[in-house]
RNA sequence: GGCGCCGUAGCCAAGUGGUAAGGCAGAGGUCUGCAAAACCUCCAUUCGCCGGUUCGAAUCCGGCCGGCGCCUCCA
């Protein structure tokens, strides 16, 4: 089985063929640093970094790119609203998404690219499609894009060319462009852009990229004219993308994007979350409400990025129990006693066939709702195999099955999330050993009440214990 | 109006022609001083509704009902 994706260009599910073997262009459209980011948003970029985590898991040398829109209409408003510019409005933005990035345990990509810092090459790219006829300027002074030129226009989409018509949702009142399908790649400055230092040189005078160009520019540059793999939120397949294609096609000649993929939108309590409704909420609400990054991150994992989801406060309970039981699962395995001589057991056929189920649902258009399955099949029947086969296994039995779940979380991250917020200093550990110790004593002496004050003492703590024939265990719980 | 998606148990959610995954919640049991963890058993004869195709449909086709997205800034 190799990885199939669902390209929003042949509307299929299309086996994976990168434009050279082993290795992955990988383009996601990142988020507008105008504000703090919301969990809807987080949705994509979790799904982006399941993309990047199982294409290196799957062995393809991947280059990820995922840009930081600074410049453009929200932006500049933004910044004029405070009095800055902005490069000081969009700085904070810009470090929030990338600390609850770091917070939901996404894998860095390998660049950030900001508009901003490819000016010139717009500039240049705008150049090169007036060469090619497919740019003019406008008597309001911005270039636009001569969608007239480029007949493939409306192909991601399938909107009907002829379709966009002046109406009520778009008036031409506003523009001085031919048609009304074209749309600027440079728009002329006004007074407000030069305050909010939103305005460069140009061969057409002071102005600033537009928003579509900023995309192709940014991808072509890093990645190169023809890319494997370029992500987004529904929402960018129109106009957004469909532009992208026209300039950079336009421009090049080549194909610009191999395979488009789009993540659905994510509900909140069964609405649409959006600004307008007022219903969003921010990685970092929900962490300051004591929810853990992990449930968070398994909750946006847990149906497929194409799927609808709907992100509730009663589910994210669920994904934290979920997630415990994981954990639970690996403290079990990496607790067995190991004995070269041992019976044998089924762990190494679970573990595979576990892997297995895995790939497959990966495999399938990343549905990583089966993957987790698979992961929770395989800590089921292993759980079944060991309280069955007894606390001590064969060395490589033990390896196999750890492997095996530390693999598939390699792509989920949910486990390395999970125990990072576990952690305990040496100190704190010590004095709960001591606890364990005082209560042990306090129960060989049969005085139950105390064992249990001091057990209650650790749980108000978050700290449970679980006594066993091995010993009593503890573990901070969340 | 145009393009498109979805409707599976209390909740979340797989499965897209061969007889309903997984998570959470719930009930009973084993284990335990009691717990916790784990395991065992149970928890949708049924997949929005109605027709059709088929030996066979949650899966295909048609109709209806309901929910949602994009078309406008939005991940």
């Amino acid at each position: 089985m190799t990885l199939s994706l669902y390209n929003t260009l042949s509307r299929q599910l299309e086996e994976f063929v990168p434009l050279v073997p082993g290795k992955a262009l990988v383009y996601g459209c990142g988020p507008t640093i105008y504000d703090y980011p919301h969990v809807g948003n987080f949705r994509s970029f979790i799904a982006f970094d399941l993309l990047h985590r199982y294409l290196e898991w799957s062995g393809y040398e991947v280059r990820f790119v995922n840009n930081l829109t600074d410049v453009d209409d929200k932006v500049i408003n933004g910044a004029l609203a405070e009095g800055i510019s902005i490069r000081e409005f969009t700085a904070p933005y810009g470090d929030a998404f990338l600390a609850d990035c770091q917070v939901l345990g996404i894998r860095p990509a390998d660049l950030y690219p900001k508009a901003t810092d490819y000016v010139e090459a717009m500039v240049e790219f705008v150049r090169r499609l007036e060469g090619k006829g497919l740019a003019y300027q406008a008597e309001d002074g911005s270039v636009y894009f001569s969608t007239s030129g480029f007949p493939e226009y409306g192909r991601l989409s399938r909107v009907d060319p002829e379709a966009i018509k002046p109406g009520a949702r778009v008036s031409m009142d506003d523009y001085a462009k031919e048609d009304v399908r074209d749309f600027a790649l440079w728009k002329a400055a006004k007074p407000e852009d030069e305050e909010a230092g939103a305005a460069w040189d140009s061969p057409w005078g002071r102005g600033r990229p537009g928003w579509h160009l900023e995309c192709s520019v940014m991808s072509i540059a890093e990645l190169g004219e023809t890319l494997d793999i370029h992500l987004g939120g529904e929402d960018l397949i129109f106009p957004h993308h469909e532009d992208e294609i026209a300039q950079s096609e336009g421009a090049t000649g080549k194909p610009f994007v191999r395979y488009w993929l789009h993540v659905k939108h994510l509900r909140l309590e069964g609405q649409k979350m959006s600004k307008s409704i007022g219903n969003t909420v921010s990685v970092g609400e929900l962490v300051a409400h004591g929810h853990e990054p992990a449930a968070i991150r398994h909750q946006l994992i847990s149906a497929q990025y194409r799927r609808e989801l709907n992100f509730t406060m009663e589910g994210l309970e669920g994904s934290a129990k979920a997630v415990q039981r994981l954990l639970d699962f690996e403290a079990r395995l990496s607790q067995l006693t190991v004995e070269e001589g041992a019976p044998s057991t089924r762990l190494p056929e679970l573990a595979q066939a576990g892997l297995d189920r895995f790939r497959e649902g990966m495999d399938d258009d990343l549905n990583s709702a089966e993957a987790l399955a698979a992961v929770f099949i395989f800590l089921n029947e292993a759980n079944a195999e060991l309280d069955k086969v007894g606390q001590t296994v064969r060395t490589s039995d033990r390896t196999a099955a750890l492997e095996a779940l530390n693999s598939m979380d390699e792509v989920l991250g949910l486990l390395e999330l999970a125990r990072e917020a576990r952690e305990v200093d040496d100190t704190t550990g010590d004095w709960i050993e001591e606890q364990i110790r005082l209560r042990e004593e306090a129960r060989k002496g049969r005085d139950f009440a105390a064992a249990d004050a001091i057990r209650d003492e650790l749980a108000d703590r978050g700290v449970v214990l679980e006594d066993s024939p091995e010993g009593t265990r503890w573990k901070v719980v969340k």
